[in-house]
DNA sequence: CAATCGAAAAGTGTCGACAGTCGACAATTT
DNA sequence: AAATTGTCGACTGTCGACACTTTTCGATTG
């Protein structure tokens, strides 16, 4: 007799390869600002501290070479990523520029579904600016933003914005806030998706522009009264 | 006794490290079609066939994958990229979308220099639609539109447009060239580079959303027309 | 006392090896 | 004959090891 001879809906088993798990460890470790930027990243010590060997420390220390995270130099191994101010406005600008067109993309694909799932994510946000947890509001303003970007429909635009965004919290989690005031940031988003609402694009545009230069001017600002880490101090 | 206290401008000497130069190899043979699309790309026999061990490919391999040439699935190492129409259309859609920002840019930033060197690459490209040689021409197109996204200042756009550029090569690669006009490649350059030339934002955008428009276009075509690679030929 | 030199420690680049896994094909059962 | 199971070869994921390079730190020297 055979046990089943159709799928019976078991949940696939998944085996988490070790690249991807040391991979998300590290990029914790990198945004939540336990290893600082700037700091030395020893294949040996992490795989140490794992318990795994260096070959899939080295692999997991490439890609997140690849998104931005860290930098190689060659002969002496992986460091976190510094960003120098220009360099901050770069990325800013870059993300300015795409989440434009996103805006238009996902005004004109925009359905009541994805329309409830915008305003409940900034109902989250305002949520989350009543309680004090700086990393909980950068999160839930992140998924805001990737929000927009996935009901673009364009894929490709999609994993732009989290390489980017995943390379803007190496900085955003060194200052530990987005702003002085943490209910601002829940309020800047609401003209941003009345403006989305409207369906025209140049106000769609105009509402990215303000709303985005607003976190660029408070980021910009923040990063530099910090104090220049040029610290290589090790990770254990 | 010191050879020099001051550094005198040498070029450094970079010792090419392996992951690099496989990566360089890789990458040629998939731009160059020599790898097809889907095609498996199996470690042990890359590194038979370079003479290397397969650490180092391994590590190269990740380095295509995050710059969209390969493609891994766990525990069945990794394979050529495969490119539906519809992420082709992604792509060009992104392409557009950070080119006009990186025209109009450049446009702000124009210097008599770069304004020749603009001038310059156009003429060769000019000269490349006469000899017959369309690997040489997607290159001296790229060379172009590298150009701009150098002159705008933004190193983050012009790294993003090197991803997007070495991935849109797999499929162009493939047909072989761009257009079935060799001529029209050059032509359809001149209004935007005149449109840069008037430093008029709207222009420069139309300008950039016409001849990319065009080229989109005249891909996907290209593309549709093309065999379904499902191909799962390995390589030697 | 500061600067320099050099040996030891730590770390990186690469390799070969082994175990586990996947896919294909043959043998077997229904 | 069709479907299932067992087997085999090839390949991937991971590991430990070795050679070479970089860094560290104490000894030496001016």
């Amino acid at each position: 007799m055979r046990l089943a001879s159709k799928p019976v809906g078991l949940p696939a088993i998944v085996s988490q390869d070790l690249v991807t798990q040391i991979a998300r460890a590290l990029t914790d470790a990198i945004i939540s600002g336990q290893i600082p930027p700037g700091a030395k990243v020893a294949e040996a010590a992490v795989a140490r501290e794992l318990g795994v060997s260096r070959a899939p420390v080295r692999e997991a220390g490439r890609l997140l070479e690849s998104q931005g995270l860290l930098v190689s130099i060659p002969g002496r191994g992986f460091s976190v990523r510094t960003h120098a101010p220009d360099e901050i406005d770069d990325l800013y600008d870059l993300r300015i520029c795409i989440e434009k067109h996103a805006a238009v993309l996902a005004a004109q694909r925009m359905t009541p579904e994805n329309r409830l799932a915008l305003r409940r994510q900034l109902d989250v946000l305002h949520e989350t600016a009543a309680i004090n947890d700086p990393a909980r509001q950068v999160e839930e303003d992140y998924r805001f933003h990737r929000l927009i970007c996935e009901i673009s429909g364009n894929r490709r635009l999609l994993k732009l914005f989290d390489d980017l965004a995943s390379e803007l919290r190496i900085v955003i989690g060194l200052i530990g806030r987005l702003y002085d005031d943490p209910q601002r940031i829940a309020q800047t988003h609401e003209p941003l998706l009345a403006a989305i609402e409207t369906g025209d694009a140049a106000q769609i545009q105009g509402g990215v522009e303000y709303h985005l230069g607003d976190a660029w001017r408070g980021v910009a600002q923040l990063v530099r009264n910090l104090p220049t880490n040029q610290t290589t101090e090790k990770v254990s």
